[in-house]
DNA sequence: GAAAAAAATGAACATTGTTCAAAATTGGGA
DNA sequence: TCCCAATTTTGAACAATGTTCATTTTTTTC
């Protein structure tokens, strides 16, 4: 029988992934070491490369479960109002609600690097654009007269302007803001926005 | 005479900034080497460290001189339009254009990070505020109703999504739009923004 | 021009990702 | 149950890299 050895072999994998996603959320990304992955996971280095094929795999991996909640988090979000506007302020407010709540997780997601000329693999590229999606739906409802095209377009750079505002505000370096104001701001914003939509 | 030692060892600082700087722009950030830049500069790998103390201070010093430079893009930007709305606009293609022709160099001011509990020194926080003044004066006259401490705060998210916009185009992650794209959509954006101040 | 001070050097060290020959384990046939 | 071949696991060894420091070279001073 072979398919105990397949178990074992994904038993592993998923230890491994655990341990790195619990050091990750500790202490983040730049604190990540190989050595640590292995002994969290109760096995030896050299096993680690047996089942991924360098810790930037092991990191990819962590990063698609981070994808996957920040998913169930957008559902949520997404049904929690009716109106196109209410559903996207709850969209950001849950966006800010899980970068503060889990900082080093999500922070990986964008600080993550992979080395010069490798492209991130196809199958991550699109747990991404699942995420659009989200955004996309109360958009299309706001905007009739975009265009699908137009749609992904305006999903993306609205995606990119919260995160940008997220992000820099989170990780303290350019932007200072408090961060309690931070929600009211980002929800004016939003508002903002959407008002800009409505008058055009 | 010792002002001759003085210099040497400025003119040693500005060779290994010099190197720093053309490898980062180059390569980026993360083929940045000690041994490569001490090779380039003409010293030492030891000498290095006898004008910086490590690697991240001479990053932190490229850094300075890039925000030096993007700080005249924005001046001269704030000075090719009168009206406010049209030096925001002339603010931001500025910055996506600086971004665009300087890319390694721009993403090594967002990418670096120093190690775990080094804060960025105070002098170096403070030339990135300075940025911040060049949006705050037109959104000013946009808004005389916010005092300094409300001006300075939507300074920041107005860069900071202006930022996340360039920034995830750019790095091509999560989102990706045709970069001459880009350009629109970020005007549109920011005068969906203004447009949604006037309103309130 | 010589002694003292300063600066520059690069070999050596520590840390880390990754590999691979050897050891341990496992599965299945007798 | 026991053995052997196949598989898996192991961790020492290797390579790359940031940093240090004893030694060498250069400069300053008298």
């Amino acid at each position: 029988m072979s398919g105990k050895r397949e178990a074992k072999k994904e038993a592993l994998r998923q230890a491994i992934i655990n341990a790195a996603r619990q050091r990750i959320a500790e202490s983040g990304l730049d604190e990540l070491r190989a050595r640590d992955i292995a002994k969290d996971a109760g096995c030896a280095v050299g096993s680690l490369y047996t089942v991924f094929s360098d810790v930037d795999d092991v990191i990819l991996h962590v990063n698609s479960s981070t994808l996957t909640q920040l998913g169930s988090v957008m559902e949520a979000a997404s049904n929690s109002a009716d109106s196109p506007q209410e559903v996207l302020v709850a969209l950001t407010v849950e966006y800010l609600k899980f970068a503060t709540e889990n900082r080093n997780i999500w922070a990986a997601l964008f600080n993550h690097r992979l080395p010069e000329g490798a492209p991130a693999p196809e199958w991550h590229v699109a747990e991404h654009l699942v995420l659009m999606r989200w955004i996309a739906i109360p958009l299309a409802k706001l905007r009739p007269e975009l265009d699908e095209k137009a749609l992904a377009v305006q999903s993306r750079i609205l995606f990119a302007a919260v995160h940008g505002i997220v992000s820099l505000s989170l990780e303290g370096r350019f932007v200072a803001v408090r961060r309690r104001d931070i929600e009211t701001q980002l929800v004016q914003f939003i508002n903002d926005i959407i008002r800009g939509f409505e008058k055009e």
